[in-house]
DNA sequence: GCCCTATTTCGATGTCTATCGAAATAATGC
DNA sequence: GCATTATTTCGATAGACATCGAAATAGGGC
């Protein structure tokens, strides 16, 4: 994973409200949620979450698939599984596995 | 970990500037990295640089230590953990400890 | 074809961010 | 206490972001 990519990803993330609709579809499983059960857990203005999903999509932490009118979001767990071995591996290696320390 | 605090984190290392400059400190293990030796390593001004820093020591993953005139930058490795276990506990269980799955 | 529900797009606004150069501060050595 | 080196703070600027309400679009049932 390049540099810039794990960086949308972790900006994508780093956005409290964003962190709030990640962690709720995580929870969520595999059945994933609607787009306005998601609005009625967080909060927020329908927009702001459109918004907010969209910006999730780009960086392919989640993906939506449409069920007749409503659109069914879920977590798309290989990202963040990429996205967290990218962390440890080139950013936490030291100090998450000593005994594998890299040159 | 609140989500808050976890989405400060993500945010300060969702920048390609920062995540630089925290993946240089992490690779200069515990000697740290002096604030102009990062500037050469990365090519932005040093004002640019001293801003990127502040923001990733008050979100707890870099330290300072002065030493004569120069600032000696390492990367806080417990705050990194904690931040990976949050996203590994409270956001990725199912995906990437399917045996620990919660309820 | 029209209505209903679900969601997105549009337009606007205020706030935050990244960036730079110049000036100020900090710490040391002489 | 002055010069030197290292780093931060200041001030400015251009661009990005979060948020909302209103209007537009999408999909399906009648």
């Amino acid at each position: 994973m390049k540099v810039e990519k794990a960086a949308k990803q972790l900006e994508a993330l780093g956005n409290p409200t964003r962190l709030k609709v990640y962690r709720a579809l995580v929870r969520a499983g595999e059945d994933g949620l609607a787009v306005g059960q998601l609005q009625d857990k967080i909060g927020i203005a329908a927009s702001t979450l459109s918004h907010h999903l969209h910006r999730l999509i780009l960086t392919g932490l989640v993906t939506q698939e449409r069920q007749a009118t409503t659109l069914i979001c879920r977590a798309n767990y290989p990202a963040m599984d990429e996205l967290v071995s990218y962390l440890v591996d080139e950013c936490c290696l030291d100090a998450c596995r000593p005994d594998e320390r890299a040159a």
